[in-house]
RNA sequence: GGCGACGUAGCCAAGUGGCUAAGGCAGAGGUCUGCAAAACCUUUAUUCAGCGGUUCGACUCCGCUCGUCGCCUCCA
């Protein structure tokens, strides 16, 4: 069975045949760098992470860039207001975007080139352009002749008629046709400046990405991704420009996630209405994001909220919580017969297939996650009936699967952590938010251990009380009694 | 205005024409307990926005209507 991806060129599921075999070359949309990275950023990062690995997983060798954009409008005019240099704020916030993918603990890309170390590529790509006809020098400016490029609007689906009579009107007159994109524009004073053919400039938004893919992914390569929103006009463009230069196909996979949203609404920079990275880790552990962002197919809305998030959490700790069981199990005592009828066993020896059909299907994760969901309620039941005459066979059937589990969490980067120091770190980082210790609570339920052992019911309730007004509550047990931070 | 996506239980969310419509959260019942809470188990949609059509058969394909969102301008 391929593994199949949705193609937004063809707006259709293709399996994924690489142009060398076993060797998957994919060019990932990054950042421009001149702010912190909100939770949209973090999906991306997530979903390429998600990909990344799962191709790894399945025995392919992937060769994955990343670019950053490190110089553009946006970098210049917040620079301008921050009294700073571009290359000062975009290296900052490359440092920052690299603190957040270190906290979500995504793997590194093996390259991340930026774009103003490539801007000799960049040079020689736009002269191509110019020499084949495609492009055109206007003043110190070079723009791209969009209606000579016959595949236009072929990714985002337009017609370039269609779009010019909605587009809104430009400021710049110099343009042959207002759907033309700058290539290279000429620097005003104080801006940062490469000599070219055409003058001191810059290379315009869209082109590093052709220049940068093609010097280390060649000509054409095999996946190209980012958001939604990058469709048009930046891989529009991106698929004229290369192409146009080339002549060969540029991307043959085009992969585009969803948007994060907030009451359903996108969240974007203009909108005010952006949660960065390290504000959502401040409150909430790396892996339930992970959880969240991959309950959610990669290419549908995902609505962000405190109450998701919050199930989120509970839902990695039930998760932790089956694993830490499974840790803490016996050795089987005898050899008697097992105890797991054929159905679940079955069930359970089948999971890591079933897993590899879902993600098989265009990433299907969400359905992954069901999946990982099912067995975990199979190892409990099971764990459960087990009782003191555990046999060999059942214990090395949970031990296993549990293995399996975590192997394939893995690939979303879930369960990555020792079961036993998660719930332990959890609950450690919750105590410090209530300001009680565990050795306070452990003389209070000493305490009420004397009160319950004479029958005083009623002290024995107030300590109990006293203690779930500090939100930490009492579980007696056969072992005595254990306490646990209590849901808000 | 042009193009596109989505609408599945109280909420989130899978479901590539045919098996009981995954899974999670919340709710309810239970195991445990002096009572209780955590954990765990069990349970929760005769029905997939509405109306038509294609088909032996539709959540799934087609058309229309309603609703939500996105792109067309910087965007992950």
């Amino acid at each position: 069975m391929p593994i199949s991806l949705y193609n937004t060129i063809t707006r259709t599921k293709e399996p994924l045949t690489p142009i060398e075999p076993g060797h998957v070359k994919l060019y990932v949309c990054g950042i421009t760098a001149y702010d912190y990275c909100h939770i949209g950023h973090a999906r991306s990062a997530l979903v390429f992470d998600m990909m990344v690995r799962y191709l790894r997983y399945r025995g392919l060798k992937v060769t994955f860039v990343r670019n950053f954009t490190d110089i553009d409008d946006k970098i210049i005019k917040r620079a301008a207001e921050q009294e700073t240099t571009c290359t000062e704020l975009s290296e900052r916030f490359i440092r920052k975007f690299h603190e957040d993918m270190a906290a979500l603990n995504i793997i590194q890309p093996d390259l991340e080139p930026k774009a103003t170390e490539h801007v000799d590529e960049i040079i020689r790509m736009i002269s191509l352009l110019i020499e084949r006809g495609l492009a055109y020098q206007e003043g110190s400016d070079v723009y791209y002749r969009v209606n000579l490029f016959e595949g236009y609007g072929k990714l985002s689906g337009r017609q370039l008629d269609e779009m010019q009579a909605g587009a809104r009107i430009t400021i710049n007159e110099a343009k042959e046709n207002p759907m033309d994109f700058a290539l290279w524009k000429g620097s005003k004073p104080g801006e940062p400046t490469w000599e070219s053919p055409w003058g001191p400039g810059r290379p315009g938004w869209h082109i590093e990405c052709s220049a940068m893919s093609r010097r280390y992914l060649g000509d054409t390569f095999d996946i190209h991704g980012g958001g939604k929103d990058l469709i048009f006009p930046h891989h529009e463009n991106e698929i004229a420009q290369s192409e146009g230069a080339t002549g060969c196909c540029f991307a043959r996979h085009w992969i585009h996630h969803g948007f994060v949203t907030i009451k359903d609404e996108k969240m974007s920079k203009s909108l005010g209405n952006f949660l960065t990275i390290r504000e959502v880790l401040a409150l909430y552990p790396a892996e339930a994001l992970r959880l969240l962002v991959f309950s959610t197919h990669y290419r549908n809305p995902l609505d962000y909220s405190d109450a998701s998030m919050k199930d989120a959490v509970t839902g990695l700790e039930r998760l932790y919580n089956c694993m830490d069981s499974l840790s803490k199990l016996p050795n089987g005592t005898d050899i008697s017969e097992s105890l797991i009828d054929q159905a679940t066993q079955d069930r359970l020896l089948s999971l890591e297939d079933r897993f590899l059909e879902a993600m098989d299907n265009d990433l299907n994760t969400a359905q992954g996650l069901g999946l990982i969901y099912d067995t975990v309620k199979d190892l409990n039941r099971i764990r459960q009936t087990l009782g003191e005459k555990s046999s060999d066979i059942d214990i090395t059937i949970l031990k296993e699967c549990g293995q399996t589990l975590t192997r394939l969490s893995g690939i979303m980067g879930l369960l990555n952590e020792n079961p036993t120091t998660y719930l332990h770190d959890q609950k450690a980082e919750k105590l410090e938010d209530l300001e009680i210790t565990p050795e306070e609570i452990q003389q209070l339920i000493e305490d009420r251990k004397i009160a319950r052992s004479e029958k005083n019911w009623g002290q024995a309730d107030e300590i109990r009380d006293l203690l779930l007004a500090r939100s930490i509550e009492l579980k007696d047990g056969p072992e005595g009694t254990s306490w646990h931070i209590k849901k808000d």
